[in-house]
DNA sequence: CCATAGTATTTCGGTACCGAACTATTCGGC
DNA sequence: GCCGAATAGTTCGGTACCGAAATACTATGG
């Protein structure tokens, strides 16, 4: 079987630190390659459409909430400080992507909203999306597919339930 | 079978996007939070040591080295610029745990060496690295944990052809 | 050997982020 | 109804990062 990085890198390891298990360093060292390999074949692709990653990002969590949403609720969704989301709203409302308005009800509260070109730029750059993670999982059959998919989910649940 | 918060994330989005393909948002998705989760326990554990994470993580490229290294390997072995790697050993030399001089040899080049007491925190560190991965993959067998290393092989190698 | 090109590292200017302090508004108990 | 506690969002101070310019040195061609 023809060697990836992984099994470069652990043969590396291997020498200064012998106690560690091949099988499970080999799997989250290659669930971390993957993951970063993906994120930058995605960042390559939102530079073409002239996106940072974060903006991207905030634009698509807006439109996972139908376009409607308030500053705390992207905030949630993305994990990051508020004072952040502040700074990338300004962005995008610079550019023209999102509107802020106050809230009638609550006038604590902000509703912001995903203009026309904004979803747009959203949908233009989405279109693109999935095709690298496509590629790299095609060699795989449906059903190794659908294995894969189960045996994720239960060692996901174990880490869900350490929390 | 249990859902794990992967499965409604994808329930969520069908909804907004019924043209993805559900598997292979599903293993992505699942791996992007099997990697930030231990990134999350991993950050946690060294705020106990007192340990920033690139602080260990530098440590550890370093003692990957034998102890020995050029901030320029240093800088390739963590892909991160050049300019991040200076302000790294600067805290770091601060600290007294790594220490800097200039090559003999070629004089440009600067030697940078772990110390004692930066071996010692690495290795009291390190002690407790592994434990979460050995927790959340110890629901597999050995068996499923071998075939799901070499499924991941698999996918990576396509990956990295892609280059 | 000298000029030029190349390499290793640091310095500089600018950005996105975080935690904490702050502002504005709403809620809850009396 | 009023006052203190809670909540939504922004502002502020500080940090790690990046890309580019600067610095210091080495290699090379004539």
């Amino acid at each position: 079987m023809t060697q990836d990085a992984v099994d470069a890198h652990l043969t590396r390891w291997r020498a200064v630190l012998p106690d560690l298990d091949p099988d499970v360093e080999a799997v989250v060292t290659r669930m971390e390659h993957l993951v970063r390999h993906l994120r930058r074949v995605k960042e390559r692709t939102l530079a073409e459409y002239r996106f940072a990653p974060y903006e991207y990002a905030t634009l698509h969590a807006l439109a996972g909430r139908g376009g409607n949403a308030t500053p705390s609720e992207l905030t949630a969704d993305l994990t990051i400080s508020a004072a952040a989301m502040t700074g990338r709203l300004d962005a995008l409302e610079q550019r023209g992507y999102v509107r802020r308005t106050h809230s009638a009800a609550d006038r604590r509260r902000v509703d912001v909203e995903l203009t026309e070109s904004g979803r747009a730029a959203w949908v233009s750059a989405l279109n693109v999306q999935g095709v690298e993670e496509q590629r790299i999982l095609g060699v795989l059959s449906e059903g190794e597919l659908v294995d894969l998919a189960n045996t994720l989910r239960r060692v996901l649940l174990v880490a869900e339930a350490g929390e």
